[in-house]
DNA sequence: CGAGCGCTTGACCGGCGTCAACACCCGTGG
DNA sequence: CCACGGGTGTTGACGCCGGTCAAGCGCTCG
């Protein structure tokens, strides 16, 4: 059995003409031809945090795209730790990797409350023979998907731990308030920076003593950005 | 002008049917019909050691199959310092994104003696429209290079000074001869690894004392490895 | 044979890991 | 309502790994 469904709340099926993020979902460009051959329901499924998608090496018969929320990408090492290899967030696909190899790649666990569409791998084949728009677009997918993995090495992998900590900031930004960032457990970005807990904490509170962030809330989660450039000046 | 050609020798064009790695590249599945579309010739490159195959942000006409050798991807980051986010060999696309963006995501550097075939973008644009074939093998390009991407992450920047070197060793194992490995200057290996020259180069050492590795050529670039079971392990 | 470059090795130091104590938040149950 | 407990974040003390600086070696090529 499928095991993404054991902690996701289905939703409804979706209409995708309609869809609210549909500028940058996989379907952004079909008309309605390319509609017209979706005969299977695309399913709407909303998960909580620390929900499992899909685990390593695992068959894979569907992929999602995230409406809202954010996805780790996990390996396991052979002793027992966590590496975070990258970050999923709206508009990115989970299980892109599957299209090619029918098993995906990683571990996939939500880091917050998470909204997704699931649609059947062979409908995605089907469509992209026939649709040069969803096959461009799945082009953009595949591109966004590799500069982010180069970014995650160039950016939050290089340097000190106060830079590494300072370029998560930056990139946890929200798309629409930039000024605002959301971060995970200080444990979830010791294993996205390769920095131990205690470390990420004090490098945190560096930031907020130099006025660089203000904590949003109590839990440590939601910071303002109060100087990207210094931020992203730091060496 | 492109500045590929500075440094290149023209060898010819090539006869892609007959080409000697043809399983691994691009036109691996296309049948008669689909060469019989292919009307702008596809050159054969060969580049010295240092070559810039491409600069970031570059508008970029081509794209270029790996024949032999390694290139590595480089990001200059704004106080000039190197990261390597990636190194392609045999097989691996150099400028996979810019099918999608119109231009190179980094800088490109051959490492060793490096023979690429150079393919026009217009072609493989106009050829995946047409060709399911090639629509397929592009897919399982953009597939490894994110693999690549993200092994780069889960194995070589994560974790101790000395398992870095070692996974190093593991990845850059010869296809055909798995004992050996060709590593490269102690400074990109330390752009690879996060790590300082100094720090390569007494790692190297002491897997070396541990016969873990043993040198096979005097200017430290070639080693056999003598116990893969062993340095996978290390922590 | 000497110059230059890259690699190695040593001494020292600082940043990050380790271990531990404590603070804070929140849910649970008395 | 407060007491309690567990989970998470913060902070401190200390030690070690890896960075820094420097000297010396070996190879290659004039």
């Amino acid at each position: 059995m499928i095991p993404i469904k054991v902690e996701s709340a289905w939703k409804g099926t979706v209409d995708c003409e309609k869809c609210g993020i549909r500028d940058m979902v996989l379907f952004a460009d079909l008309n309605q031809e390319d509609f017209a051959q979706i005969h299977t329901p695309i399913d709407d499924l909303h998960h909580l945090p620390r929900s499992v998608l899909h685990v390593e090496s695992q068959h894979a018969e569907s992929i999602m795209t995230i409406r809202s929320g954010f996805v780790k990408l996990v390996r396991n090492t052979s002793d027992g730790r966590q590496r975070i290899v990258r970050v999923l967030r709206q508009g990115d696909i989970v299980g892109l990797e599957a299209l090619a190899t029918g098993r995906y790649g990683s571990e996939a666990v939500t880091l917050t409350d998470v909204s997704v569409c699931r649609i059947p791998i062979h409908l995605i084949k089907k469509l992209s023979q026939t649709s040069p728009r969803l096959h461009n677009r799945l082009t953009t997918k595949w591109e966004s998907a590799l500069k982010n993995a180069d970014d995650w090495i160039a950016d939050l992998n290089f340097g000190s731990a106060r830079r590494r900590v300072a370029q998560l900031m930056l990139k946890m930004r929200d798309g629409f308030q930039p000024e605002m960032a959301l971060v995970f457990s200080r444990e979830d970005m010791g294993a996205m920076l390769d920095l131990k807990l205690e470390t990420v904490s004090r490098e945190v509170s560096q930031l907020v003593r130099q006025n660089l962030i203000r904590p949003a809330d109590k839990s440590g989660r939601r910071y303002e950005i109060l100087d990207a450039e210094m931020l992203a000046r730091i060496d």
